[in-house]
DNA sequence: TATTGTTATACTCTATAACTATA
DNA sequence: TATAGTTATAGAGTATAACAATA
């Protein structure tokens, strides 16, 4: 196990990504809600999805994500597909328009990260991008072996 | 300046640890407001702050953080003292009470932290630091030479 | 009975704009 | 005039709980 001080100092880099990220985020020229664009980008990225893997890839619930593709499809970022092997789920699918959506965010973004980074080199990007990667593993390794409370307060009914 | 598929890929990661930092915050338990808490731990972090500096550390604007720390300090968490040199602004400072809150909850992420860390050497999770401590540097030198437009609408108006 | 998704409701967080007061 | 901060208001995003339909 890793040592507190060398976790802490993670913790601050991590804090730190929050408000970067967060800056990325409202940089974006958004049409419809923010919200939905993100969705539409995690649809690009995975392709078709059920409502409920959605809302965990986003870490939001599943009643957040189920109102945000209502919205999405009103507007034809999206479209349902029934779940031939289970009557009670849906795919759902970018739109040709969503597809654009997402991924002219992607390349805004990608644009003024790239300016950003303008004094590293490839090499150094991509071991960021590799030990990012590896975090992401390590967090949903450890999330499958204890998992997050308010994702089990229904699994744990059993304990009474 | 570095490649388009090196920055998309580094993009990917950046959205998933959007996802992980989330994660992260809703999984500490607290006692006031979720963002009270946040201006906490930036204030332990930085010492005193003015209340503007505080929003710039937060990327929130100034309203919203003066709200917060009006909140906090109702709640005796911090305290106000004013500034010598300018009328107009405050020092906002922690408390004990507002320190330990602020402590407690960065030690429960960094027990968290650590447990999903299990498998990596210092040395490694030291190197992710690094990158990301440099990846804030690269953020705020490029916003400094091409502020966030929300930030300059003010400073635009000598253009017409 | 458990699971997938929806809807209604209320709460948190936020930005915007108008304001006060100091510089 | 410009800046630091406050307040009122409205909007976005969210979780919770109750619900319907299917497994």
């Amino acid at each position: 196990m890793p040592s507190d001080d060398t976790c802490g100092e993670l913790l601050v880099r991590l804090s730190d990504m929050q408000a970067v990220i967060k800056s990325f985020r409202q940089d974006v020229p958004v049409t419809g809600s923010r919200a939905g664009l993100m969705c539409l980008v995690a649809l690009r990225r995975c392709g078709e999805l059920r409502i409920g893997r959605l809302a965990e890839l986003l870490e939001v619930d599943q009643s957040v994500a189920s109102r945000h593709v209502a919205d999405l499809e009103v507007h034809g970022m999206v479209v349902r597909i029934p779940n031939p092997s289970d009557g009670r789920s849906w795919y759902v699918r970018l739109t040709p328009d969503g597809d654009r959506a997402a991924g002219d965010a992607l390349a805004h973004i990608r644009r003024r990260l790239a300016e950003t980074l303008g004094e590293w080199t490839d090499e150094e990007i991509t071991e960021l991008s590799a030990l990012l990667a590896r975090l992401r593993v390590s967090f949903d390794a450890h999330r499958a072996r204890v998992p997050h409370p308010s994702r089990t307060a229904q699994t744990v009914k059993g304990n009474r």
